[in-house]
RNA sequence: GCCUCAAUAGCUCAGAUGGAAGAGCGGUUGACUCGUAAUCAACAGGUCAGGGGUUCAAUUCCCCUUUGGGGCUCCA
């Protein structure tokens, strides 16, 4: 007998050699139907898979968090079943599931036309229909490659069987009554029935193991849910985010466009977008004079010496815009650190004035490869709101905290409800000394635990300069955007030999971090229209206000009225064109401006105004200072 | 950069087996002066992305360039 300790942490005893299934018809006949696989130990398994020892077991069913990823890597499976029925010369190669689904590569001459996606979609679901098992296989790594080679003539999973070295045997899986089978370490569903609904999405292409040299393969995306419910809420999202674009609603409500023929990845800010990022700006300002940080401003250029001593010469130059100026190399810069960095050299401080906090707005310049660029959300000219803190090593962990809070504080004032954080730790290649290391992401973590935050370890995913911790929020329709990051930096002061006069009157090594709230803020912009949907908060709002005559008559009223919100520095704008009442309303609307005031003869007679907010609530006879006084309260609020 | 799909009026798009370029919205002008999400009419707008080729004839077919969309190992 073995004994198994449940989730609850319960125990069961068992005969050794039972399966998985076993144990949950143990439990009951509901769990043994609703059960998909099992997690024993940290191991995700079959439910056929047999029990020989005393183990932690958790039965997963299509309930549990992690049925997502076995259910769409069973889909996966069934997807290249399918497109090997329907196209015999297709290879299958690597077909993982992921966060948003699956995917299969396949080597085949032509590509996947759509018509071709709904007909393999139609064939898997002749065979989720079928609903035949999955049945696992052990063999031989030896007899694997000889059954590839000889049978399948595959070469891509020859590839990947002659790497695999860490054991002699390996796992197929096979289902449609063995007709398919596939190399796999599993584990999946039981039958191909369990996987509920599939939807392929897309088709592209990708280079075999993601290398531009190697064969260009064919990739399927799709998505497996365990209801038709799911799949449906799922199919709304992407119409939502497909609503929200802002490729589409930036120039839409003349914010800004993205580049063209005037150069790719250099966006032009309109009238109304520049009002938004101003709006951002001086927040920032605020909030970091308050702070105790030092606003400064260093040049978009600077000679080729500066970026040989930061490094960015050897290491970043693939990314830079060089000037040659009448023979002499200048490079645009794509970092706003040198120019920091000489700031803080400027003179000697002591231990006493640490630390000392340098932030700009400063635009950067940096040459991405034209096949990554976005909207506004990947370009090659952005502002980032930077900051560099230079201190003694003592007070990393409350200058961590401090950062902490302010991005706390920074998110929640720009409406979002959620955001994690990771700290990465010390990669495989890296520069400083294992102490310096140690003692950084010592600080972060404290500084986490500190906040009581929770926070995730990425590890190894450091810079080689330094640990580092970001920050990924969530937005309206729960997309994550990586924003902030703060990094540990053992490399600059190196390289620009940055010293502070300790107590001993020598010169010592400062620790420096870099962070930013917003990353770039012309992507922080683009998130907030997709946050929004284009609907800006008050604060927020390129145009707070707009005063809609009824006639002609009015036009003089509406001035008057426009006036009064100037007067109170709130963005008012009148709409005195010859259009009729009812379109420029539509328009205003359209334009999503919170406020839609309406004057006539009534509100002219009464020195008042009717009054249009979002979601079309009119309320007639409204007394302006009362409004203004509004207003300005909830632009008071960032509301 | 590489793969793939695409490029027609300011915007969204239609179009013809290769034979005189279309709609809606937007713009301008005129009329209407109106009480809460589109008043009516007229007019202007295009080297069909650019270059080359095939053809009697190319926006349409082929090649190149430019630009845009989607994608480019979250491990069998």
């Amino acid at each position: 007998m073995v004994e198994v300790t449940l989730p609850d942490g319960s125990k069961i005893e068992i005969k050794k050699g039972k399966t998985v299934l076993d144990v949950a018809e143990n439990i009951g006949p509901g769990l043994a139907k609703a059960a998909i696989a099992g997690r024993l130990n940290d191991d995700f398994v079959d439910l056929t898979c047999k029990i020989v020892d005393n183990c932690n077991l958790e039965i997963i069913t299509l309930k549990s968090d992690d049925a997502f990823h076995i259910l769409n890597h069973s889909a996966a499976h069934i997807m290249a079943s399918a497109v090997v029925k329907i196209f015999p010369n297709a290879r299958p190669t690597i077909g993982p599931a992921v966060d948003e689904g699956f995917y299969y590569d396949f080597a085949i001459d032509e590509p996947f036309s759509q018509e071709d996606l709904e007909n393999i979609e139609s064939q898997m679901k002749e065979f989720i229909e079928a609903d035949t098992p999955f049945v696992r296989e052990d063999i031989s790594i030896k007899e694997a490659i000889e059954y590839y080679k000889l049978t399948e003539d595959n070469k891509f999973k020859v590839e990947i069987l002659e790497e695999i070295d860490d054991s002699n045997s390996i796992s197929f899986y096979s289902h449609n009554n063995g007709d398919f089978k596939d190399l796999c370490r599993g584990p999946h569903v039981p039958s191909t029935k369990r996987v509920t609904t599939v939807k392929l999405l897309s088709v592209s292409s990708a280079f075999w193991r993601g290398d531009a040299k190697r064969e260009s393969l064919q990739r399927i995306y799709g998505i497996a849910f365990p209801t038709e419910k799911d799949l449906k809420k799922h199919l709304r999202m992407l119409e939502e985010a497909k609503k929200r674009d802002h490729r589409i609603l930036g120039p839409q409500l003349d914010l800004f466009d993205t580049a063209d023929e005037w150069g790719p990845g250099m966006p032009l800010i309109f009238p109304k977008g520049r009002v938004i990022l101003e709006t951002m700006r001086n927040f920032w300002e605020k909030e970091h004079k308050k702070a105790g940080y030092e606003i400064v401003q260093t040049p978009h250029i600077f000679k080729e010496i500066v970026w040989q001593t930061s490094g960015h010469t050897e290491y970043f130059i693939e990314n830079m815009f060089p000037v040659d100026l009448r023979g002499e190399l200048w490079y645009v810069k794509p970092m706003n650190c040198p120019g920091h960095m000489m700031i803080y050299n400027r003179r000697a401080y002591s231990y006493k004035e640490l630390p000392v906090r340098i932030g700009e707005m400063g635009t950067v310049y940096r040459y991405e490869l034209s096949g990554v660029l976005h909207g506004l959300f990947r370009i090659r000219s952005f502002t980032q709101d930077d900051a560099h803190i230079f201190m003694l090593p003592s007070q990393l962990e409350d200058e961590i905290v401090n950062v902490i809070n302010m991005v706390n504080h920074f998110y929640k004032t720009f409406g979002f409800k959620e955001w994690e954080y990771f700290i990465s730790t010390k990669p495989a290649k890296a520069i400083g000394t294992e102490e310096g290391w140690e003692h950084a992401t010592n600080a972060l973590i404290n500084a986490m635990k500190r906040v009581d935050i929770p926070f995730k370890i990425k590890k190894g995913d450091g810079a080689f300069y330094g640990p580092k911790i970001d920050v990924d929020v969530k937005d309206a329709i729960g997309r994550k955007w990586q924003l902030s990051t703060i990094q540990v930096d053992f490399n600059l002061p190196e390289r620009f030999d940055i010293n502070y006069l300790g107590e001993d009157s020598q010169k010592h090594r400062p620790y420096v971090i870099h962070r930013v709230i917003y990353g770039a803020t012309e992507r922080f912009l683009a998130i907030l229209v997709e946050h929004y949907e284009g609907k800006m908060p008050v604060w927020l709002s390129p145009i707070q206000v707009v005063v809609i005559p009824i006639t002609d008559n009015h036009v003089n009223y509406a001035k008057k009225v426009v006036e009064e919100f100037s007067k109170a520095e709130i963005r008012a704008e009148a709409d005195t064109s010859g259009e009729r009442m009812e379109y420029k309303i539509r328009q205003a609307t359209l334009n999503k401006i919170p406020y839609i005031l309406n004057v006539g003869d009534k509100e002219l007679e009464s020195k008042t105004i009717a009054v249009r907010s979002r979601g079309n609530k009119v309320e007639f006879g409204v007394n302006i200072p009362d409004f203004i006084n509004k207003i300005l309260k909830e632009i008071e609020n960032y509301q």
